[in-house]
DNA sequence: ATTATGAATTATGAATTCAAAATTGCTTTA
DNA sequence: TAAAGCAATTTTGAATTCATAATTCATAAT
């Protein structure tokens, strides 16, 4: 095949491609993984294909049936709440340890971070204010410094991406969420590490069906 | 190869007998994962053990260079202290919602499970100590239903095996060990489910060393 | 018409082969 | 003696091939 000469190894570019492929729902949750279908689409030889396919599996995205393939998995509410749940308890907490370690240089990183998303607020961009949401989230894991939380909470998050998302682009939801955002990050330049924690976490729970 | 009509496929089995050697140090951290020879050991050829290699590197246990293979991931003691701030976090929040949701029935399971370790440490057993011990964690977390906080919890506890543990091997830990379950018992059994997740948080940030 | 049976096809699981990169080790030269 | 260059070997990454299990489809029997 003719990827050219990529920094990564071949099975994680396709493992991205398949990744986007679950997310648009062009490979809808349930769906079968056809192997001769994707490498042809790709352009690859069935080795990758199936080297990232198991990664995807242990990620939890695809389910594997012995000899009878890949299936992209289907989580239900339920566990779609439990994710939530986990989610909510640790970004909870890393929000206490911002409130308590981070540096003021830092505070004002968020800050930078949140008046950019009043922006994209005032303008009814959603999509930006989605991402910058995200970036908001990412920062303040990154500040808390905890690695494998982060990877928890972002292998965690993809599996929620499997379900489609909708209510944020609600601007009800919208409005709420930026509000919430302003009193988290009130709660973090006050050094208040317990309310902080506290509204993260209801901040998440309240998003379930936002995905914010 | 002959391995027989095995239930898993190949490449599952192959991820177990790595991690056994992982964690066994056989294959000690930092260690290369020479694929030729391992083949050889294993008896098969290539391409399931590269695919194991693949799902263990996506569990965090190896560690792949381009071009230059898989090593064995090394832990410093920094991201051991990440990791068991993360257990501690959920086991204590699965017990606060074990103390607040289990069945009378489910509380006698774990009373048993309980009457098990306090014989075994008892008779100085540190290996069936350490057994039980981690039925009754995982008991815990059964009862609080949540499949995804398991697996994080499973994956985590995986990572820290790669790290020899040795204090809980210390009679003096094993003693203490035993007290704060006694105590968490007793939390959850009179319903108290703050306390019963204090307890348990505290239970593990102290085992940081011991590993129980 | 509907259900069994079995051959043909297709898909999966695993081994083998092939190409290219990295390492090793030898030779040559300063 | 040490360093540089180059050939030989090893190792990784990926494609291909092969064996077997599962599915499909056609035919026959009730």
């Amino acid at each position: 095949m003719t990827i050219g000469l990529s920094t990564k190894p071949l099975y994680q570019e396709v493992a991205d491609l398949l990744r986007e492929k679950i997310f648009t729902h062009e490979l809808p949750p349930g769906s079968w993984l056809d192997e001769k279908k994707l490498t042809a689409q790709f352009g690859i030889s069935r080795t990758p294909l199936r080297e990232a396919i198991k990664v995807l599996a242990s990620e939890g995205l695809i389910s594997m049936k012995i000899r009878r393939g890949a299936y992209v998995t289907e989580v239900d509410l339920n566990e779609i709440s439990q994710i939530f749940h986990i989610i909510a308890l640790l970004e909870g907490n890393a929000c206490k340890t911002v409130a308590q370690n981070a540096s003021d240089k830092e505070l004002e990183l968020l800050d930078a971070i949140h008046m950019k998303l009043e922006k994209a607020a005032a303008e009814r961009d959603v999509n930006r204010f989605f991402e910058i949401n995200q970036e908001f989230h990412d920062k303040i894991q990154e500040i808390a410094g905890n690695r494998w939380m982060r990877k928890v909470i972002s292998d965690l998050r993809q599996v929620l991406k499997l379900q489609r998302r909708n209510s944020l682009t609600k601007i009800g939801r919208l409005e709420q969420s930026l509000q919430e955002h302003r009193q988290i990050l009130a709660a973090l330049i006050a050094r208040k590490g317990d309310l902080a924690q506290e509204l993260m976490h209801k901040h998440l729970q309240q998003g379930q069906v936002a995905a914010s």
